[in-house]
DNA sequence: GTGTATAATTAACACGTGTTAGTAACGCGC
DNA sequence: GCGCGTTACTAACACGTGTTAATTATACAC
């Protein structure tokens, strides 16, 4: 049986006092004075009732609802294969908790982006919104941009300056790409995560180009590859890496994931990693270590980004501080399937 | 600039009728008559304006939030290497997309699991909840179920009746076993995937045991180990069972990242999958079909999971349909690392 | 005691919607 | 012309909180 509502109306009651009064000692409001012993016994009414305020009629009254929203902009396929959610959900989670918020979540799938969280924002159910995986196509940005309404991209846009949290995508693939020159190699193939139009693999894109730059590598055509987040689509692109009149000594897939789909490839053609093919992915995902042999990769801090996201979103809300794009460096870990440990012992 | 919000008087005033009709045809309200003119212009006034009534005075009003939460209440380990959260989520995004509601999320981490949720139903946050991973300790389910708070568990929980959606693990884990007791192996071990005082992990153990005793092989003390979510911790396992005198010929593994995680000891052991040890998992994770050697396994429904787990619950708050518990079947995926097709060439 | 500043508390309004009970207009049989 | 039912609409209240402006107690200097 339902029990009745408690109200700050029965608080009051109890505590002998208005429900202003009530009000204010529960909302620590500053600059008003409450002697000790009052707020003592609106504090023990409040507890002896086990009242909670209803957050629909604060928010009404406030205008505030102490609520984001965290939007993933992934399409189906990238979303099963996003072994980064759990972590990141964490690194986000805590961060509203900490703040004393609550998430929404909402997943846009295929439907043009925007329709996914326009919702959100004009029925008034958040504060503000992580927006993961932005489409540049996204016509109600601009406006929204335009109307300050508090938005965090997970994942740089160009041809916008709102504010976004990142990986240096860039600088990581350098490294590793940079790895795998230093240990001699110079038919490097580059197996892409995701269609090129995201920001995410171009960067990636672009450190792989830059540290054959450095080594005065030339740029192969036929060495770039691009699969779409699943294994499978990995490994038929690896399959025709080795299928070339001469295939890569190395290969550079940008994200693990895919990179597991090439070992796939690699071992049904009966070759030996990091022997015959040295592979190296991008995310350090919790599987890399124990993938076989051990996956050399790039560490993204899935638990930051997710943290950062919400704290950089509610100082946004707040007001209090001054905002701006943060971007978090990456790791380089070394593990057998590059083959560096191989070098060493030789 | 925050533009000025649009209420439902505005919309009143520019249609020409009163607020209450204003809410009476955009909520469809049975029973009410509307001449066909007067709606038109109702509609057209509130997309002229683009009227969205706002949220926190909607449920206010009519003590309904069109919300629910999803609590998971998973600790970090399992969270962190849960394969299956992306597809589970979109299986529940999709039912509450379809349904009119919007979701809220909430992980709780390892604080007694009922702090994580009081909030959301105190504060009426939500209409209903879907608990996944409860802890058969938790002293507020009792009373929650007195009340009749709409609730529904994801994962079986014992000494409650409360309704819930699960996979039946033990029907499952029976027929892979038995699958590599019909291949000949004898000596099968079992390597948990958490603790056993989870229910699907008992379960799983369950079936194990009954494929066991079917085939009159004895249960044998040694060859059962326990490990916990991440693949280290089956590393560990695994390493345990080949030190064994008498080692396995084969593993039953209750996840598939635990069995990846054995699969990586058996070949730093230097032993070949499945020649020297067959190994089985279970979920169907994307990743085993690119294990090396790709994983046989038990394929669980995550989608359906989720998709189930919110229309069950959404009937429960909308009270049209009787509500009951659902078990979804599982489907044995049969690949190279039971040996099977070995088998079937010599 | 009187005036004045300060501390402590409250009455009253606002937030935007859903909903009940009621009114007005109209047709129709007598 | 009157009663009666039906259709189409609305006035007025309820939901539970935050917050401003006003009010009452309290202290203190002269």
């Amino acid at each position: 049986m339902a029990r009745r509502q408690v109200t700050s109306r029965d608080v009051a009651k109890l505590a002998g006092v208005s429900r202003t009064t009530v009000s204010f000692v529960l909302n620590d409001v500053p600059g008003v004075k409450i002697s000790p012993e009052t707020r003592q016994r609106v504090l023990e009414a409040a507890r002896e009732l086990d009242y909670y305020p209803t957050a629909a009629a604060r928010s009404l009254a406030s205008g505030k609802t102490r609520r984001i929203g965290l939007i993933l902009g992934e399409g189906q396929d990238r979303l099963a294969a996003d072994a980064f959610l759990p972590t990141f959900l964490q690194g986000v989670t805590a961060s509203v908790h900490r703040r004393g918020y609550l998430l929404m979540l909402q997943l846009s799938e295929d439907v043009p982006s925007h329709e996914a969280y326009v919702r959100l924002i004009r029925e008034q159910q958040v504060d503000g919104l992580i927006l993961s995986g932005p489409r540049s196509d996204d016509s109600l940005l601009p406006q929204l941009a335009e109307e300050k309404f508090p938005l965090i991209l997970h994942g740089r846009l160009d041809g916008h300056d709102l504010p976004y949290v990142d990986t240096d995508n860039r600088a990581g693939a350098y490294r590793i790409v940079n790895h795998l020159a230093a240990l001699g190699h110079r038919r490097i193939a580059f197996i892409s995560n995701a269609p090129l139009f995201y920001s995410g693999t171009q960067d990636r894109f672009a450190g792989y180009r830059q540290a054959l730059a450095e080594h005065d590598i030339p740029l192969q055509e036929e060495l770039i590859r691009t699969a779409a987040f699943l294994p499978h689509s990995a490994y038929a692109a690896m399959s025709e890496l080795l299928a070339l009149q001469k295939p890569p000594t190395a290969v550079f897939a940008a994200s693990d994931v895919v990179a597991l789909g090439a070992m796939s490839a690699i071992h049904a053609a009966d070759l030996r990693i990091p022997e015959d093919m040295a592979v190296v992915g991008f995310d350090d995902i919790f599987l890399a270590a124990h993938a076989c042999p051990p996956l050399t990769t790039v560490r993204v801090p899935a638990y930051g980004l997710g943290w950062t996201s919400a704290e950089v979103l509610i100082n946004l809300i707040k007001g209090e501080e001054e905002v701006s794009s943060v971007i978090l460096e990456t790791e380089l870990v070394i593990r057998e399937s590059c083959g560096a440990r191989l070098a060493g012992n030789t």
